[in-house]
DNA sequence: ACGTTCAATTGAACGTGTTCAAGAAAGAAG
DNA sequence: CTTCTTTCTTGAACACGTTCAATTGAACGT
């Protein structure tokens, strides 16, 4: 029987991301070790290496099925008829998801944020992650018939996944109660991004919006 | 002789100091053991930890350093009659400053970046390096005569840290030959900010600083 | 000169993330 | 059933950042 092997082992594997999450989510990432997640689990040291190439590699698991638990709640939630709603919608939802699990996000974010990093595996593992992300941007733009000048168009996905990636960074420092300074950012500038794009396809404006593209290609070379 | 005394050890610390940052330089600093700096100093591995608190506190210590390095470099550059010029030179000093160590500065931007170190070193250790930055920029602004809507005023010289901030990391990040993405972006942006703070002061445009204020006051409570 | 004091210095020790040689378990092949 | 191969699993071992009890040695009072 190969196929109640594989269901064991990824019943295994499972067990250990569950055990460390848990200790995570109490204790802290830094705080937590690879023992102690591994006694919780109620395996040897070792077998965490085998199924997690690293500490960090937990986290990334965590993150990757983030990704597949989100993908429906953001489907459930692509349905508002303006373009700040669907924003709004878009980057709550995960707000709510990732709320238990704020604290130790962190980490990863540390670690990715290490130039040294790049070729390492965030870079390739959170690929299909931000590819998801995108789509959602591009669907909530078309969907809403959002006019959008031809020169931006390739480009407004990327930026509305960099506006999500900084307000999440935020709303990870965020000490107020509840995260409440987040929520205010994130209504306000969501306003204002949309705003933004709305005047973007004025004529008047076109010489501002090459400046901007400018910086943009720039950035994405 | 307490002189003597003191002196011999600012000298060991320095010389711990200066064994690191060529070891990092070369090495890389996540490569680089504390031992091996101990050992390049010639002292034993302790001595390390009875002058600097930590191996992320060398760095710091680096950073403290090129504070002081940096002041005169830029006072001698605060002379352009142009906000713009002023911006860059001021930015491109630093970017010159820091080259040779561009890649291990980004250990400590990783350490910083995560959340869970708010309390700790780099929040307090780092505010006088902040804050003689926001000197620097207040001092463009007001040297240049540049008009400030009064609204704007507090809040604009941290935006330009923010700014520059976002810059140098941009800049740890970039991996293009001498860094000329990171030039080329600088030169754009510079003149695209430039603008805006023209900008601003028109009468037509006091919702949208309105508005722009509002973010900027969420984000800096 | 002699003991006292305290900054400076040492190297072993701790707990950490990670690796690895060795072994157990489980199918496949004969 | 026996042997071979592949997949899991173990715990000791390694190098690391960091801590600490112990030692040195220079300045000081007497």
């Amino acid at each position: 029987m190969k196929a109640a092997r594989a269901a064991k082992s990824a019943e295994t594997r499972e067990k250990i991301l569950e055990a460390a999450l848990e200790l995570f989510r109490e204790r802290g990432f830094a705080e937590t070790s690879m023992r102690e997640v591994a006694a919780q689990a109620k395996v040897a040291t070792g077998l965490a290496y085998y199924y997690f190439s690293s500490k960090d590699a937990i986290v990334l698991a965590f993150y990757q099925r983030a990704k597949d638990d989100l993908k429906p709640l953001i489907d459930e939630v692509q349905t508002g008829k303006k373009l700040e709603t669907r924003l709004l919608d878009i980057i709550r939802v995960k707000f709510r998801y990732f709320a238990p699990n704020r604290k130790f996000l962190g980490a990863l974010m540390a670690h990715a944020a290490d130039p040294g990093n790049s070729l390492s595996p965030f870079a390739g593992e959170s690929r299909d992650v931000r590819e998801q992300d995108l789509a959602q941007f591009a669907r909530a733009l078309t969907e809403t018939g959002t006019p959008v000048p031809d020169d931006m168009a390739a480009h407004l996905p990327k930026v509305l996944w960099m506006y999500q990636m900084g307000l999440i960074l935020f709303w990870m420092y965020d000490r107020s109660e509840g995260q409440q300074r987040t929520a205010r950012l994130l209504e306000a500038s969501a306003r204002m991004v949309v705003a933004l794009i709305k005047l973007s396809s004025l004529p008047l404006l076109r010489p501002a919006r090459k400046t901007v593209l400018e910086l943009v290609e720039i950035v994405e070379s």
